[in-house]
This record gives structure tokens, C-alpha cells and sequence, in this order.
DNA sequence: CGTTACCCCTGGAGGC
DNA sequence: TGCCTCCAGGGGTAAC
């Protein structure tokens, strides 16, 4: 379930392997995920070198903008991927056999990068370079503060939060506000902070906006420090990236004592989602 | 503006 | 063993 640690380890796994590689081919096996592959995909990005990958949110851009080296019709563009809630990245030998619900395979000089997507709530999809830039993309325009960046504050969140009748955590979880936190660093972020997870967002006082953004903070940057260790595995294994199993305190925990103070942990639902976290520890 | 429902899809868990 | 139902997850979109 990639948020977006999962995606950074991704990122960092690839990246100096696939870095400066040339594109020989590319071939998607169905026509659509959560929305259309494109169909064109292997004209856009055969003989193309990738320059860099980058994050935003829990969407990767693969930078392939740079003049292309045989392709010399267009300008090239950036591919667009998101690994939904069951997506995974791999590097497999070229050749190799194709698991089920591997639905995308690009060839690259010297290996082959495969996306596995079992539910397909994944994306793909072509950003050509004439068009707007990246960050126009429909999917990308509307995306809100990333949360391990410098603006993502105290102060911010208790000036976001002020007036606002929404609990707070579906508020965490709302992209358009605060990118990357899903549903686990969430309930874990909350539990960490001491704050329940149904308070009105605008009822949060200075103090805990500033140990819910240190909590979000160093959740995500734990789980990707967990996950960066393992990026050998997770490129030449066969478990894909799966070992950055952080300790969760509360999440899936419904009904089992509360590490803390031991009283069972509640479930409710907020926006949708299951929300555990412990009435004895979080106000 | 906020909230809810729905949709994409598969597979794992639990009930019978 | 098998069949049914429920649920999980991200997140965009539409409806209220």
C-alpha cells in the first residue's frame, strides 16, 4: 500500500539504475488502469535517455525532456506513473517472465523496469514537453504542501486549520491540502501527536498543530529511512519493496490494547476510512 | 464549504 | 471444498 514513502524508496531504488539509460522499447499488456494507458507510449519514449526522476506526492515524473538521441521528431515529455494502492516497481532482467498484473514494461539498456498493479488503481500517461509544464497536469495541479518540505509547518497547519469544521484527519489525508499522508501515517501521526483523530481541524491549538506536523514529519521520514535500507533488496529481490514494514502503533490494531497505556483501541470511521486510534491517549 | 457516495479492481478474510 | 459477502487501499469526481 505505497504512500509516500513507499514511492520515495521507490524513487531512490530506481534512480541509479535507471539513471542516464536509454528507453529500447515499451510494451503495456492493458489498455487502461484507474485511466487510459496511452497508447502511443513506446513512439514517445523509444531511444529517449531518462535524466532524473522525481516526486511529487505519491506521483513519480520520469524526466525524459532532455533532447532525445534518435527520436528526433519531438521534443520528448515526462511519464507521468502512480502506484495507486497496490502498484509496485521493479527492475527484473530483461527476458524475464512476466508476473500476472504486470501491466506495463519498459526496456532499457540493461534491464527492464516492470510495474505490478493487481487492483490497477494505478496511472500512467504522457506529459509531452511542448505541452504545459509537469506540474499543469490535471492530476498534478491541485496538489497540496509537501509534507516533508520546509513550508510544512506548525504555523502553516494552524492557519490552514483555523475556521475549518472538518475533522482532522481526513483534512491530513486531503491531497488538494497536505500530499502523501494516507490512511496508515495518518492514524499513526495522530496517535504520536495525541490527538484524536475526529477533532474539528480548526479546534487544534498552536502547540498540537506543531507536534502533529513534527509527528507527520518524523513518521514519513522513519519509514523512509526503513525503506532506504532495504533498496538493494528491493531492486534484485523478488519481494519487490516490501520490508519497510513500520512498526504501526495503532493502524489495523482495532479492538487490541493500545500500546501506550493498554486500554483497547477504538475504530471509527471518518471520511470513509477506518480510523483506529485510543480515547485514553489522544484528545 | 463540507460531507457522502461512488467508481476504478483484485484478493484476502471470514461466514455459512 | 466452495461460494458469498465484506473490506482494504488512493483519489478523482459527482451529487447533495
Amino acid at each position: 500500500m505505497p504512500e509516500l514513502p513507499e514511492v520515495e524508496v521507490s524513487r531512490l531504488g530506481l534512480l541509479p539504475h535507471l539513471q542516464h539509460q536509454r528507453v529500447s522499447a515499451v510494451r503495456s499488456h492493458v489498455p487502461q488502469l484507474r485511466r487510459p494507458i496511452p497508447a502511443a507510449l513506446d513512439d514517445c519514449l523509444r531511444g529517449r535517455r531518462l535524466a532524473d526522476i522525481v516526486r511529487r506526492g505519491k506521483y513519480l515524473l520520469f524526466d525524459f525532456s532532455a533532447e532525445a538521441t534518435e527520436a528526433a521528431d519531438s521534443t520528448g515529455g515526462w511519464l507521468l506513473l502512480h502506484l495507486g494502492m497496490s502498484g509496485s516497481l521493479r527492475l527484473v532482467t530483461p527476458g524475464s517472465a512476466r508476473r500476472r498484473h504486470d501491466h506495463l514494461e519498459i526496456d532499457f539498456d540493461q534491464t527492464c523496469l516492470r510495474l505490478h498493479d493487481p487492483r490497477r488503481f494505478g496511472v500512467v500517461d504522457w506529459i509531452p514537453a511542448q505541452a504545459a509544464p509537469p506540474e499543469r497536469h490535471p492530476l498534478l495541479a491541485h496538489q497540496g504542501i509537501e509534507p516533508l518540505c520546509a513550508g510544512f509547518t506548525g504555523d502553516w497547519l494552524y492557519a490552514q486549520t483555523r475556521e475549518r469544521q472538518i475533522a482532522i484527519k481526513p483534512f491530513l489525508m486531503d491531497s488538494r491540502r497536505i500530499v502523501g499522508v494516507g490512511n496508515i501515517y495518518a492514524a499513526e501521526s495522530l496517535f504520536i501527536a495525541g490527538i484524536a483523530p475526529q477533532r474539528p481541524a480548526g479546534q487544534l491549538r498552536r502547540a498540537e498543530c506543531t507536534a502533529l506536523v513534527s509527528a507527520v514529519r518524523h513518521t514519513l521520514e522513519a519509514a523512509i529511512a526503513a525503506g532506504g535500507s532495504s533498496v538493494r533488496d528491493y531492486v534484485h529481490s523478488d519481494g519487490g519493496a516490501g520490508s519497510f514494514q513500520l512498526r504501526c502503533q495503532v493502524y489495523g490494531r482495532a479492538g487490541l490494547p493500545c500500546l501506550r497505556c493498554g486500554q483497547p483501541l477504538a475504530d471509527q470511521r471518518l471520511g470513509g476510512r477506518a480510523s483506529c486510534y485510543c480515547r485514553h491517549c489522544q484528545h
